[in-house]
DNA sequence: GATGAATGAGCTTTCATTCAT
DNA sequence: TATGAATGAAAGCTCATTCAT
């Protein structure tokens, strides 16, 4: 993989350096490359060795960075979760809009920032990992999670309210509403690579979203 | 990585069962144990002492009735997939009733008889180990999971053929119908005993069924 | 080391087993081992391998028996000491003879009951490995040390008081009187093997102790 | 297994010390620290970070003044050594006066020179690091060891013969007679930082090279 | 010279699997 | 059949050593 015989032309060729320092970027660079291995294989069937390998360094490497395997683990998902937090909290709604514009909207947000970014990697890893990290999937529950359904439960249920919506259970809308965004993470990062029927996955969320606002609307439009 | 080793049991009858039958059937309830270890940590992080302590024998006696570890999971995955493929062919709609009605009764039949059995436990367990175990996947995918969204696909397809549905792509909608209940199935067993907010899920998926249903139709009540 | 190519003749030869059962003998045997390759080589330096070989049993059976390395330091150690223990509380001295033969007394049986048997081997390896395990190293202070001192101290105390010996600090000359055998025990386990000019091991320890009634008695006689 | 690489400085100049000198000494703050270290965990669990750090330089300043950890722990030993014979041999007896006063003036000299410098530290670890470097144990032995035992005897053999001492094994009586300074030695550096029971060293010193000449004496005084 | 990030050999520990009992 | 002691391959982790900076 890496230039392995520059012992006999040490004094010819001003070979490559076998490795560079790279203190700064490291620990995101280990952080990324087992995001994906424990994504795709889980915790505990990912050796660190795979994840050395991908991310371009050797075994020791990694525990300068973290202090074992589980810290890495725990590091990485608390740093993307930090990241998605903060991310949720700037991407509040405009309450001038419609409700089911609003919707409408998050969703289209979601679509962009959350879905294609490695937040979007996170449901499939805590659910996997959900036993095995309690604390994490507390955090995850406590941080992430509810925040989110409170924040589509308000938007149901002022739009219940303003009389735009049918009569709901706010709470329960939002996770009826989340559940399908949330599947679709899922499936892709677990069974969709073996299925032979691809999914478009913007008309799936098209489709959903349409589907859900049609739901709710007290009078629906014939569409 | 795994999956390929079919060598070594081609000299005998083929007809022979995955696993040797005993009369207080051990291996059922080996299978059973496995079934929660590896649902609640995942196949590499479960001991397989911790199966035999759970099934009341010892490690030794699993590989009375299973050749290795591989070979247990695989053997109660494809027991419980083989089973409910049988279901869900015998669970064929009355097409008689309006597409709506199909739905519910469809989604009552799932909530009875695999919301609340072993093979509602499969989806958290194949999502987690979808990559470790890519033929188990493929055979899910084709054997379990394309059938149902084509049943499901079939009936929106024929309320929109009968103008009881508005025009929807009849196989996104399935899935979109499907996935809130899936999600409550890899939901409840891997997050929700760390949540403090408790679902009902008896709520959620009347509301959710009652929203997909107020979605597709071409002019929905407006209960 | 054993029978490796019990492959080619399985039919023919009623071939040795592989291995046998051994649970009762197995931690003796090893805590036999891992003493011998700790005294001579001292904890760290000791690999767990070595101690296995030495035991006739393969590297994971250590862990069958002891938790961890460290556990199976302690537990040889706690062993030994509690032996130890025993022997010293039921080898008290008979208070009736004079105080320079029960000092003779005592160095007898120590050489026959101590310092040939494993007991004879905790000062070397308490000594290297003091700062590295301080809990047994305070355990093997108040427990074997300090009463050990006490005893010998009590002979010299009462020699003193009957007037058979000099005035003595009783303390410091049983300190004084042990520090020849607990070195002699220390050399023979460490730099001994390297020493050209051996040591008589029984002269030296005759010499000591009668150097040391010499010293302590009021009137020496003038052999 | 240790001990056998002499090759590599073969062709250098055979005076060149072993550590070059800086006008700060840093390889003398070294060993140092690595004495120090060494003394409490021994060679094996002594980590070199822990001796930089001790010695306030960093791991790889280590390596530019000792090619690696086994050239560190023999340079210190061998430097330790040099020392320390030189003063034995310095430290020649006055022949006019009588035997036990060249032994209490001998033990005097020890004690200030010896037991507190860190020549004193070395019986300790060539104790604890026998078996693992048997050239410097056979080192020590040769050249520390035995010219001072041979010293030790000669003055005994001198008063035996002038008809000051009882007729002893002058070997034997020196061993005897340095045993309890040794032991001293090793107790301090080993297991007295975990005794309650703190020991007067000068009393313990005096003690016995009372009782030594004592019962060395032909006619020892009553006193 | 000095630093400390990076390496990789080697050790401890785990655990699926075997097999004596 | 059933057990669990014993095995040994493989994984996590440490740390002496190297070398880019």
């Amino acid at each position: 993989m890496r230039d392995q015989n520059n012992k006999s032309n040490v004094e010819t060729t001003p070979h490559e350096p076998r490795w560079r320092r790279r203190k700064d970027d490291r620990p995101r660079e280990i952080m990324d490359a087992a995001l994906e291995m424990f994504l795709e294989r889980g915790f505990a069937a990912t050796r660190l060795e795979d994840i050395a390998t991908k991310a371009s360094v050797t075994k020791g490497t990694l525990f300068i960075y973290f202090e074992n395997k589980e810290d890495l683990y725990k590091s990485l998902v608390r740093e993307n979760m930090k990241e998605l937090k903060a991310f949720q909290e700037e991407n509040k709604f405009d309450i001038h809009i419609s409700s089911q514009e609003t919707l409408l909207f998050l969703t289209n947000n979601w679509w962009k920032s959350v879905a294609n970014s490695d937040y979007g990697k996170l449901p499939k890893l805590i659910v996997s990992e959900a036993a095995n990290f309690p604390d994490i999937t507390k955090e995850y529950l406590e941080e992430v999670s509810r925040p989110g359904r409170a924040g589509i439960a308000e938007i149901v249920r002022r739009g219940v309210e303003s009389g735009e919506f049918r009569k709901v259970d706010p709470a329960l809308a939002a996770r009826v509403i989340m559940a399908p965004l949330f599947m679709l993470l899922i499936w892709r990062y677990s069974v969709a690579p073996f299925d032979e029927d691809a999914l478009n996955e913007i008309e799936y969320v098209n489709t959903h979203i349409k589907m859900a606002i049609q739901g709710l609307l007290a009078r629906p439009s014939a569409a």
